[in-house]
RNA sequence: GCGGCUGUAGUUUAGUGGUAAAACUCCGCUCUUCCAAAGCGGUAUCGAGGGUUCGAUUCCCUCCAGCCGCACCA
């Protein structure tokens, strides 16, 4: 394991490697930035629509049974009420100034104390709990309040009934003890805090025009399930997927690209008939999840499964297994398999009062199906394939001196430069016709570059840094001997050995898909 | 949202109460027969705003951004 420091220069070279060869720049940086957002420069911009592509050719291209989708960011605001969102990313949130502690508003409760006289000594605060256990921890803080704070001689006086600490009033708060405050006054007010960035339709900004930024691509998917059924030929079972921005408020965006304020989602839904075996439908997208990672080139050793226990599971789910990916900061959720089952249906069929059915012909019955959704982030995948394909390396010289080279071993299927195309020399006409010749064949099929500029072994370092897994450098034997052969340069190896145009394509052919 | 640390060229860093330096990168030119060659030239309102001061990149405050920890992450 790396230490918190060496993981922390890891993210470090991997931020100042994405911006200096123009992976990825910080939102608005002439303005001092944006907290969360990023921009993909021109590589980064290549390596995430291969990755978005080979996730699309294998996902829906590649298979029978799933189609493609691509809806509204902005949707009606019933969606977010069916969905769950409005009222579950509605978080009140209280902070304590005294223990920095955090709580949920909502999973807090209150109660006033007052003197026998009717004189208000202060206001208890508790989390929530079974009944008699609150009642117990009210009764602690009772004491508390009455001999270590009011430093009274004997108890006495009679509590309120207990109220949700949502509905505080600002003039109580003075005189509210936290539930691990020991002085008056620490909390603050509750803050509403909504996930769901909002917005408005329309000129008018009245509460009839307000709309939400999706925190999520799969209600798309869910609500144009009776559209799909309805105009093409899907049969049970069958999947919906689908690539698009996502949007949430996050509290605290961390760790680079991997939790932002605006993301990209890769999901599918696959609708499977109540009555089939939902486990081993799950099961079978958990390890198609695993084989795709594998494919676009991340180690088997950076993987793992995490299983949500069961009391934690989101509300809608049966069973969710994340893949896991060991980034440098740690081990984190990379790609969440669920087991929706048919909440999500439901839920629209109740809300918009459209029946979700899909009719079975085999039983001549009406069924809502159930649902598995792997979905995961476009954003993550390129940090985990960023992450796990850089390498410095220590290289010896013809003179036998030690130098480093970095380089980022992507896959050929995502690398943004598929080869980079190099004369020898700039200021000889017969290489740089022949190496022009060659790169305007290529970049008919292919990103490719042409590059001319400095030494060559600049240039070979150069693609290096791009994660570029090959270069094709034209030399003399290319043009003085028969054949018409180039040096191929392998990124990882960089080994060198003759290839012909042909040879070269058949190559590019096997291993860009 | 809280606490600690940080912010100087594209990147990584040096430096000072008197308007800034280096290496590498990048761009242009010269040169160059296979792993970051050499030479010349070019690239910074020292994160933003305010304050103290004759004078602030340097000291103070606010904000913004980043890192680490806590909390949060339907």
């Amino acid at each position: 394991m790396s230490t918190p420091a060496e993981s922390s220069n890891l993210m470090e070279a991997l931020v100042s490697l994405a911006k200096r060869r123009g992976f990825i720049y910080q939102s608005s940086e002439i303005y001092g930035g944006l907290n969360g957002f990023f921009d993909y420069g021109p590589l980064g911009v290549e390596l995430k629509r291969n990755i978005r592509d080979a996730w699309w050719r294998d996902m829906v291209h590649r298979r029978d049974d799933i189609v493609g989708l691509e809806t509204s960011i902005i949707m009606h605001p019933k969606v977010w009420e069916a969905s769950g969102h409005v009222a579950g990313f509605t978080d009140p949130l209280v902070d304590c100034s005294e223990t920095k502690l955090r709580y949920r508003a909502d999973q807090l409760y209150y109660s006033k104390f007052s003197d026998h006289d009717g004189n208000t000594l202060g206001y208890l605060v508790v989390q929530e709990a079974a009944h008699d256990e609150l009642l117990k921890a009210l009764d602690k803080r009772i004491q508390y309040l009455i001999f270590k704070i009011l430093d009274r001689e004997q108890s006495g006086g009679v509590h309120s009934e207990l109220k949700e600490f949502t509905e505080v009033k600002p003039d109580e708060l003075p005189l509210c003890l936290g539930p691990d405050a020991k002085k008056l006054g620490t909390l603050t007010q509750p803050r509403a805090f909504n996930m769901m960035f909002e917005t408005n339709v329309g000129a008018l900004k009245d509460s009839s025009s307000v709309a939400y930024l999706r925190p999520e691509t799969a209600q798309g998917m869910f609500v144009d399930f009776r559209n799909v059924i309805d105009t093409t030929r899907v049969k049970l079972p069958f999947g919906l997927a689908q690539i698009g921005k996502s949007f949430r408020n996050e509290i605290t965006p961390r760790n680079f690209i991997f939790r932002s304020r605006e993301f990209e989602q890769m999901e599918m839904e696959y609708f499977i008939h109540p009555d089939a075996d939902w486990l081993a439908c799950h099961e079978e997208w958990l390890k198609w999840c695993q084989d795709w990672l594998k494919s676009i080139g991340l180690p088997e050793s950076h993987l793992s499964l995490h299983e949500h226990p069961k009391e934690k599971l989101a509300f809608y789910s049966r069973r969710t297994v994340d893949i896991m990916f060991r980034y440098p900061f740690g081990v984190q959720e990379l790609w969440g398999i669920a087991a929706r089952s048919d909440y999500d249906l439901k839920q629209h069929q109740q809300f918009s009062g459209v029946p979700q059915t899909y009719f079975d012909e085999a039983t001549k019955a009406k069924v809502v199906p159930h649902v598995i959704e792997p979905a995961v982030g476009v954003d993550r995948i390129f940090l985990a394939v960023l992450a796990a394909g850089y390498a410095v390396e220590d290289v010896k010289d013809e003179k036998g001196n030690v130098e480093q080279r970095t380089v980022l071993r992507l896959s050929p299927r995502i690398a943004p430069v598929k080869v980079a195309v190099l004369p020898l020399l700039k200021n000889k006409e017969q290489l740089t016709t022949r190496a022009k010749a060659l790169y305007a064949k290529l970049k008919q099929r292919y990103a490719v570059q042409y590059d001319d500029g400095g030494a060559i072994g600049k240039r070979y370092r150069r693609q290096d840094e791009a994660g570029t897994p090959w270069c094709v450098t034209i030399d003399f034997e290319t043009i003085e001997k028969p054949g018409d052969t180039f040096t191929l340069r392998e990124r990882d190896s960089m080994q060198q050995r003759r290839i012909t145009e042909a040879e070269l394509f058949q190559l590019l052919g096997e291993q860009v898909y």
